[in-house]
DNA sequence: CGTAACTTTGACGAATCGTCACTAAAGAGC
DNA sequence: GCTCTTTAGTGACGATTCGTCAAAGTTACG
């Protein structure tokens, strides 16, 4: 029933989703439907959370990274960007379960299954924060809760993502490469910022950025068919 | 006609926000309406530009401000997020004008005049980050570029508020004071990072954010009611 | 005035939504 | 095997919303 309605959205575009359209390509009547969803909205946040699903998936594949702390957050803010990457419309979900438009009108159960799923996310960056200071790696002071650090990575993630997925439809060509770097860019400002050591002047960003693409990240990279293309930092 | 618009979003929501109750409310018929906006998502960007307007003056304000390079980034920062308070429901409409559900459906012309306040936007902080290049206060590495600096801040600054603004609907108490301690706090963890003089630990914060609260945005801040709180960093 | 160009009107058809009285199937009790 | 209950599924229907367009109204100007 999601995977419908995804095809009908990367078809002709989130403005063309109708319940009528829905039911036309599943086996099931519209009470069924509706039995289900309560609405449109509701259909669309259904479709977010399963996407951050998926996002929570290549986020808990970071845990396994064998590096530092750091490295590892890095790795987050990269798996952020890969699945807007990879699913460009379904990222377009996370930022349109967000807006009142569509939230108003969803149902609170879901509404409250999409929180939950946010503050899953935010635990898997939550553990890395753990890791780095017990390993001392990072020091905050009192006035920082590490709570808000996870916050400020997410953030910035988020925010730069979702500004240059705006216009990714067109030209991807330009924005493709440009996306991956100014996510790593902007994670490495953020984690300087906080003094989360080392600083990026001391790795080699290169070497650690392509590891985990390696390690972690192989597949989802060929997938999107830019593996050959480097990353300049 | 957009302050009719924005009447019936402020009473019910954007949800509820029909072509036919604004023709109700407005002195012309739906034809004549129809000649302005192409139809409902380009009305929303339209109503979205137009608070974009409000927030140039603002920015545009922070120009004016006498002091170092850094604090008058610190103070559009700030600037964005007491739009964000004074209006959240203007600040919604600039979320909403970047989904595609509504960006495809709007007129070109819209679009582009979007988009080009969205660079005016940027160009104020460019402005300032060229003034902070030329004082020596911010050096970057060849391979940054300034424009890439004024998307950095942006971005945090966007993700900051937007992420807070997703609830703030009820909570308003809780996450009132909370929106303006992040958003500065990232603001200085991304301006550290980025090595732009003097760093957050050099300046009294406090002194810095109360000057330009009063200098600045004395009246805005009245508006909102909270000037007797102090800000905790 | 008269005519042409432009603006405004609102009734209308098309599209979409969400409901609800009804049917079908599955299982429980006897 | 029969009936009753419960649950799942149906799709025609009324209500809402959208966007159009031919006709009516307005202005500009010789």
């Amino acid at each position: 029933m999601l995977d419908a309605a995804l095809e009908i959205i990367s078809e002709q575009g989130v403005a063309a989703l109708t319940m009528d359209k829905l039911v036309a390509r599943v086996p099931y009547s519209k009470g069924t439907v509706y039995n289900h969803f309560s609405g449109k909205e509701d259909l669309l946040v259904a479709l977010c959370n399963s996407s951050m699903q998926s996002l929570l998936e290549l986020f808990q594949r970071v845990l396994t990274f064998n590096g530092l702390s750091r490295h590892k957050m890095l790795a987050i803010c990269f798996a952020y960007m890969l699945f807007a990457k990879l699913y460009p419309r379904k990222f377009m979900l996370v930022i349109t379960a967000k807006i009142p438009a569509v939230s108003e009108k969803c149902s609170s159960r879901r509404q409250a299954e999409h929180q939950e799923l946010d503050e899953t996310l935010l635990g898997v960056a939550f553990e890395v924060i753990r890791e780095a200071l017990e390993a001392g790696e990072l020091t905050l002071p009192e006035s920082r809760l590490p709570e808000q650090v996870a916050f400020s990575v997410w953030a910035m993630c988020f925010g730069t993502i979702a500004l240059l997925s705006e216009d990714i439809e067109q030209c991807s060509a330009r924005s493709e490469l440009l996306m991956e770097q100014e996510v790593i860019s902007h994670s490495n400002i953020v984690l300087d910022g906080l003094g989360w050591q080392p600083d990026a002047a001391q790795s080699d960003m290169n070497e650690v950025v392509n590891r985990f693409k390696q390690e972690l990240f192989a597949e989802e990279i060929e997938k999107l068919g830019y593996q050959g293309r480097s990353l300049k930092l």
